[in-house]
RNA sequence: GCGCCCGUAGCUCAGCUGGAUAGAGCAACGGACUUCUAAUCCGUAGGUCGCAGGUUCGAAUCCUGCCGGGCGUGCCA
C-alpha cells in the first residue's frame, strides 16, 4: 500500500524531470526525512541534477515544487535543506487505504515453491542457544515469505548417519556398556543424557587412535544396517529428533518434512549425482599428491590437482558431507531424476503433519516434496566455504540458474561471554578466559541448553505475572508466562543483525523491559484493553452505533486537524511501513529490520497512548478519531508481532 | 599466507543501495500511578563513529593502507 504510493510519486517526479529537463534519472532513491514534521517521503535527486543543470540544488528543488502538477495521493511537496524534495501524503485517503491493506492477505501465484531448510541439528544431543538462533531465524523468514504470498516448504535435515551420532553410540556401547534395551530404558530428558555422554566421549577419545577406530567401525555398522549398532542408532536418533521437535514446538517453530541422510545413502542419491558429476571435468580421481585415492572437485580451476580442491569421495570409498549435500540440493530443485518415499512422522496439536523420508512407503496420501523454484539454506556463516563448494557442484553440472537460486542464508554464531560462563558454572580453560567470548561447543558440552533457557524464562515470567494479575486463573497465568518467555526469546534472537556475533548474556536474554519481546506484547495487550473496556462499557467498536460515529468522523471538519497531530500521524505511518520492512527483510535476508520496526511501532503506540486518554475523551469526534488510530495501531502491531512468531497473551 | 566478518555512548547494539542536527535499549540521575494496568512514559547526562589518507556538493556508510579482535581455509559437519 505504501510501496504503491511511493512508486506513484517516484514515477511522477521521474517523468516530470525527463520532460522538463530532458534528464533521465535511472535510480531515483527515496528516503525517510529525519524528522516527522519534515514530511513523509524525501527525494535527494536535486543534488544529482545540480551538476548537469549547473544550478543550485535548492533552486532546482524549488522549481520542481512550483511547476510539477498535482500528484495522486499527495497533499504537498516542499523544497527543504540544501536541495531535498519532501513529500507530504494526503492523510485521510492514506488512512483509508491503510485500513483496507491491514485486512488483506497477500497471494503471489506467479512463482513456484520456496524451500527453506533450517534447524538441522545433529541428532545426538540436546539443542542449545546456537540452534535456537538458527531455528528462530529460519522460522521467522518462513513467516515473512508467506506474508508476501509465497508458497513455502520447511525442511529440517537430519544427519542420522554422521560422526556425531556415531560418537554417542560409542559412548553407549563402549563407555556405558549398554545394549539396545538399556538405551531404550533411559528416562527423559534423553537429549540431556546424551549431551553429557557426547562430551564425555569426546574427552575419552583424546587423540587415542585405538579409541577413534571405534568411531569408524560404528559408522560403518550404521551405514551397513541390520545389526545391533544400527538399531541402537535408530532409537537414539528417533528419541533425539522428537526431543528437538518438541523443544522447537515450544517456541512456535514447525516443519513439513525431515529429509534424512540415511535415505540419501540408501536410495543412492549420491551415486546418481556422482555419475552426472563424473561426466563433467569438474571432478577427477587423484592418482598422486595429498588427495591420492580420492575423488576430488576441482575448485582451483587448474587442470593440475591442487590442495585447494575439495574431496568428495574419501580414499576408503565413503562420501563426504559435501558430496551428499550436492545430491540433496539437486533433489531440492528436482534435478536429480529421483525422489524419496515418505511416511508420517508425527503431527502437531493443530493437526499439521510432519513427514519423514523413507526408502519405501505405502502411505496412500504422500505429498510431493522438493522441486522448488527457490531454495534458502539457513546455516551459520562458518559453513560458507562448504556452501560455496555445493553451489559450485551445481554450476559444474550446468545448473547455473539453480546455483544462483540456492541461497546460503548465513548468520553469525552465538557465543558465551566469559562472565556468562562463570555465572552458569561452566569451567573455562585459561586460554578461553582471556577471550572476549567463547564459542558454544557441543563437543565440549559448553553451552546453554534451549530447554533450560526456556524454563528459566518461564519461571521468571511467572513470578512477574503472579505479582500483577490477581484475576487470572493459575492455568491462564501459566499460559501467559509461557507466551512471554517465548516472546522474549524470539525477539532476543531476532534483534541482532545476522552479521553480529551474539555474545550471550543471561541477564539481557532474561530482560522483559525496553527493547524486548514482552515490550511488544505489552503494547498489543494495552491496545486490546482499550477495546475490551469499550465493549464492557457500551456496545463495542463493531456495533452499529460506532459505525455511525465513524461515519460522522469522516464528515467532520475536525478530521484534517486531528490528522495533523504528530503522534497520531506518526503511528499511522509506522503501521504503513510494516510492508516496507517485510519486503526489505525478504530482499536482504535481514530479519532484524522487521524486529526493530516492531519495536519502533510499539514505542510510537506507547507515546500515543500516554498522550491521549481515549476512553475519558469527551469530544465525540475526537474520541472516535483516537479509537480509529488505536484500532489501526493494534491491527498493525498484531500483524508484525505474528510475523515474528510472537503470540500475544490475553492480559499482562 | 589467503578469504569473509566485526570495531559507533560506560555496556549491548541500530544507522536502510552516501544525504538534513549520528540514534535505541540497558546502566546512572531527576520526575509521572485515584486513570484505557507504570513490563509504561517524560527529562538529564553520556560520542575526535579504531587510526591515516582518498573519492564526492556531501562519508559512520564507498576505495586504499595500517592497528585490534573473530571465523573459515580437514579424507569432521
Amino acid at each position: 500500500m505504501l510501496n504503491r504510493r511511493n512508486l506513484i510519486v517516484q514515477e511522477h517526479l521521474k517523468n516530470f524531470v525527463f520532460s522538463e529537463y530532458g534528464v533521465e534519472l535511472s535510480l531515483l532513491t527515496m528516503e525517510t526525512p529525519p524528522r516527522r514534521e519534515m514530511g513523509d517521503l524525501a527525494f535527494p535527486f536535486p543534488f544529482q541534477l545540480a551538476k548537469t543543470l549547473r544550478k543550485n540544488p535548492r533552486a532546482i528543488a524549488q522549481e520542481i515544487v512550483n511547476r510539477t502538477g498535482k500528484i495522486p495521493g499527495v497533499e504537498k511537496i516542499e523544497a527543504a535543506g540544501g536541495g531535498f524534495l519532501n513529500v507530504f501524503f494526503d492523510r485521510s485517503s492514506f488512512l483509508a487505504d491503510l485500513e483496507t491493506w491491514l485486512v488483506q492477505e497477500e497471494t503471489d501465484t506467479s512463482g513456484g515453491k520456496y524451500i527453506v531448510e533450517h534447524t538441522n541439528i545433529n541428532p545426538n544431543k540436546a539443542a542449545h542457544i546456537g540452534h535456537l538462533r538458527n531455528a528462530v531465524l529460519g522460522d521467522t523468514f518462513v513467516r515473512l515469505l508467506k506474508a508476501t504470498g509465497k508458497k513455502v516448504e520447511i525442511q529440517n535435515y537430519i544427519d542420522n548417519t554422521g560422526v556425531q551420532v556415531a560418537d554417542v553410540i560409542v559412548g553407549f556401547i563402549y563407555l556405558r556398556k549398554m545394549g539396545l534395551a538399556e538405551v531404550a530404558a533411559i528416562k527423559d530428558p534423553f537429549d540431556y543424557y546424551c549431551w553429557d555422554l557426547y562430551a564425555e566421549v569426546s574427552e575419552w577419545y583424546a587423540g587415542d587412535s585405538g579409541k577413534l577406530a571405534l568411531r569408524q567401525q560404528t559408522l560403518a555398522e550404521i551405514e551397513k544396517g541390520d545389526n545391533e549398532t544400527a538399531r541402537i542408532s535408530e532409537i537414539i536418533v528417533d528419541r533425539i529428533v522428537r526431543a528437538h521437535l518438541k523443544t522447537m514446538d515450544r517456541i512456535g517453530v514447525k516443519y513439513d518434512i525431515l529429509p534424512r541422510e540415511s535415505e540419501i545413502l540408501h536410495l543412492k542419491f549420491w551415486e546418481t549425482a556422482f555419475s552426472q558429476l563424473k561426466e563433467t571435468d569438474a571432478v577427477y580421481f587423484a592418482e598422486e599428491g595429498p588427495h591420492k585415492g580420492c575423488w576430488v572437485m576441482n575448485l582451483s580451476g587448474d587442470t593440475e590437482s591442487s590442495d585447494e580442491d575439495k574431496i568428495l569421495v574419501r580414499s576408503n570409498g565413503t562420501v563426504t558431507y559435501v558430496g551428499k549435500d550436492i545430491a540433496y540440493q539437486l533433489w531440492k530443485f528436482g534435478l536429480l531424476g529421483k525422489t524419496f518415499h515418505y511416511r508420517k512422522f508425527s503431527s502437531y496439536d493443530d493437526g499439521h503433519q510432519i513427514w519423514v523420508t523413507a526408502c519405501t512407503s505405502d502411505e496412500p496420501d504422500q505429498p510431493s516434496f522438493g522441486s522448488a523454484q527457490q531454495v534458502y539454506n539457513v546455516i551459520d556463516v562458518r559453513q560458507s566455504y562448504l556452501q560455496r563448494v555445493v553451489a559450485q557442484g551445481l554450476r559444474s553440472l550446468g545448473y547455473t540458474d539453480e546455483a544462483n537460486r540456492s541461497v546460503h542464508f548465513f548468520y553469525e554464531m552465538v557465543a558465551l561471554s566469559p562472565r556468562c560462563c562463570l555465572e552458569l558454572g561452566i569451567p573455562l580453560s585459561e586460554e578461553d578466559q582471556k577471550k572476549s567470548y567463547v564459542e558454544v561447543s557441543g563437543r565440549k558440552g559448553l553451552g546453554v541448553k534451549a530447554d533450560d533457557l526456556l524454563n528459566t524464562l518461564i519461571e521468571k515470567a511467572l513470578k512477574e505475572v503472579n505479582n500483577r494479575g490477581k484475576e487470572l486463573s493459575e492455568k491462564s497465568r501459566k499460559e501467559v508466562a509461557e507466551k512471554i518467555a517465548v516472546g522474549a526469546l524470539r525477539y532476543f534472537m531476532l534483534k541482532y543483525t545476522r552479521n553480529a556475533v551474539i555474545a550471550f548474556d543471561l541477564n539481557e536474554a532474561l530482560s522483559f523491559e525496553g527493547e524486548t519481546g514482552p515490550y511488544l506484547q505489552y503494547s498489543v495487550v494495552r491496545s486490546n484493553n482499550i477495546f475490551r473496556k469499550l465493549r464492557e462499557r457500551d456496545t463495542g467498536w463493531d456495533s452499529q452505533e460506532w459505525i455511525e460515529r465513524r461515519r460522522r468522523l469522516q464528515e467532520s471538519s475536525l478530521l484534517p486537524e486531528l490528522l495533523e497531530e504528530n503522534e497520531s500521524w506518526g503511528l499511522i505511518l509506522d503501521v504503513a511501513r510494516i510492508e516496507e520492512a517485510v519486503q526489505q527483510a525478504v530482499d536482504t535476508l535481514e530479519i532484524s529490520t522487521v524486529a526493530r520496526h516492531a519495536f519502533t511501532l510499539a514505542q510510537q503506540f506507547n507515546l500515543f497512548y500516554h498522550k491521549h486518554h481515549i476512553l475519558s475523551e469527551e469530544n465525540e469526534i475526537k474520541q472516535t478519531f483516537y479509537l480509529t488510530i488505536a484500532d489501526t495501531a493494534r491491527k498493525g502491531l498484531t500483524k508484525i508481532v505474528n510475523l515474528l512468531g510472537i503470540e500475544v497473551p490475553e492480559r499482562m
